[in-house]
DNA sequence: TTGTAGGCGTTATCAT
DNA sequence: ATGATAACGCCTACAA
């Protein structure tokens, strides 16, 4: 059974090399300061000699700063929270920081607690996709002042750095392709808006849009928590009915657009040739699923390199007012809003 | 703007209180030394009123423990991963750890870092779902004797707790199924073996199959890596051309079966129909996909929330040997799999 | 029962 | 250019 083989410490180091600590901390932060040559190639041997690396946590300690990011996710099971933490995390790394995760696991209470937590292992900074729920009141008090960047969800009163889909631009990208292929019935499909931003621009824009079209349109939308399959599926059959044509669904996010998906195949109706689909958030499978699932794909992990790259613009110093960074989403066509519509609809 | 308001340390609650820092440490661990009720009042109030919370590094500097689980997935990308993850997290959340996640973005040179940067942080454990590249080395060196456990993979002469799906159990269900269908043909389509032990145990118990009933099955195998799209076709292709009547593929995960999903929508095939098609892992996609997509389905949030308490059972003290927890899957047969095989090959 | 003092591993401020 | 030394925030002998 192997001693567990203490890590050396810097005192180890300086004693190997007969320097002091203070030697040896020089030589490891301040490269630049000057140390005589014999001394440096000591000092680097005994270093590589013990294996030295330094304790993050006592550099923490005596420092007041980490190396970590904080970064706090709403629901890790979303898909595009894990490409957004995957690509910020790259970003981080590439700095040198480690991204400590904590997720909410949609649970908007914890969102206090997770923000303390990375607070007191001393992040040196926030990204946050949270609920909403009291984020800014909890940074004044436990942030200490250090740099948020908030992604896809914006707080009020909290002017900070926000990187997002453009997602007024997004909903236009879906209208346009729907009218363009001939349908004048939508409904608009949305997890409970509550207090989450990027849902109630959405909404926003999609109300918007249907209004500046005037009553050639008709536009209607459905908050649908988890539970509510049921009174989903009636609302589908309710848009069917009452529709000129051949309807079509615009879906908030992916996970949304699973429910219709499922919801769509419990009514025994097909896409595209029932009704329309198309939903923002694209998916590697949604080329599969029917005829195609047509959506606009988020630049997910550039917003997530953007938002680090923000961050740590920051922490270098950057002092510049909140800077808002909108990030275009790409319409991927499929088989699910075909122009089927227009020919169903097909006049004189 | 309102000044950083600086945490309060334990001094600024001794002398709130009127007291040594000594027992504020004292009222604040060990409630069980008996402290002068009065005394014990005016702490207590002093931490109420300052707001006071213990700073994990520092207790960490000083305990060489952190309250810090650390978790090294292979992949965030991939959802078995997330879904290990976030059983893993919240049973050790409910424990009163928090998870430091390091992603290898299958990196297996990252392997060795992941787990020295998580060391380095002092976590008092390790789950790790790795490459299999170095781990053990490196755990001898930086693990510093702490508790590990392996999750989905297992490595070499590291004899430590593990968690898993029952692969060959896995296996067998999907081949059970597929020749009860009446498929007689196979190929085993995974991504490279590498030192990955589910997916060579997957493979063996796939190859053990197939030579357990004779030649009455024929069963080939392709290793498919990332870019090898060109290559798929061309093995699907043989495997139907040499086919005796319906052929059907085995996916090792999740991310090959969208692969394979791909790869047989490029040729122009449908599942269930010009081929058969089952994976291990199922998804909340599957059964949208063209027919629907047969799965052997993980138990995945039972597996990381195990890990996380046999973790947190060492931590406890116990010193039983290492165990294994083979887990087993579910099968969801659907119509990527439905009975044509039979029909195709109806004998006189 | 409570206070004093030393140290966990670093870094920074002084001297030298 | 280098070396003592004092923090950082906390815990724990040991002393009182």
């Amino acid at each position: 059974m192997p001693k567990t083989p203490q890590r050396s410490t810097i005192a180890d180091v300086a004693r190997h090399a007969g320097v002091s600590k203070a030697t040896v901390s020089r030589f490891l932060n301040h490269r630049d300061t000057l140390l005589t040559p014999a001394i440096a190639k000591r000092v680097e041997a005994a270093v590589k000699e013990l294996g030295y690396k330094p304790s993050p946590m006592a550099q923490a300690l005596k420092r007041g700063r980490s190396r970590l990011i904080g970064l706090v996710v709403a629901d890790i099971t979303n898909p595009y929270s894990v490409a957004v933490l995957s690509g910020a995390e790259l970003a981080c790394r590439e700095a040198g920081y480690l991204v400590m995760l904590f997720n909410l696991g949609n649970e908007s209470e914890r969102e206090s607690a997770g923000i303390q937590a990375l607070s007191s292992y001393k992040v040196e900074g926030f990204i946050l996709n949270t609920m909403g729920h009291d984020a800014g009141a909890v940074l004044e008090t436990a942030g200490q002042g250090r740099p948020v960047v908030l992604v896809d969800r914006m707080h009020q009163g909290l002017d900070v750095d926000f990187v997002s889909l453009d997602n007024p631009h997004a909903i236009d990208l879906c209208m346009n392709h729907l009218i363009s292929a001939g349908y004048r019935d939508f409904l608009l499909v949305s997890e409970p808006l509550g207090q989450v931003s990027s849902r109630i621009q959405r909404a926003r824009a999609y109300e918007a849009f249907i209004q500046a079209r005037g009553p050639a349109l008709r536009g209607d939308s459905f908050e649908c928590g988890p539970a509510d399959e049921a009174a989903l599926m009636q609302r589908l059959q309710a848009l069917r009915a009452n529709a000129r044509g051949l309807p079509a669904v615009v879906s908030n996010n992916a996970v949304v657009t699973l429910r219709l998906i499922a919801a769509v195949a419990a009514l025994g109706w097909k896409l595209g040739e029932d009704i329309g689909l198309i939903g923002i958030d694209d998916a590697p499978w949604a080329p599969f699923v029917g005829p195609g699932v047509s959506a606009v794909s988020q630049p997910t992990e550039q917003i997530g390199r953007l938002a680090a790259r923000c961050l740590l613009q920051r922490l270098d110093g950057l002092t510049a007012p909140a800077r808002t960074i909108l990030l275009p989403g790409t319409l991927a066509a499929r088989g699910s809003t075909r122009s089927r519509a227009a020919a169903a609809l097909a006049p004189g």
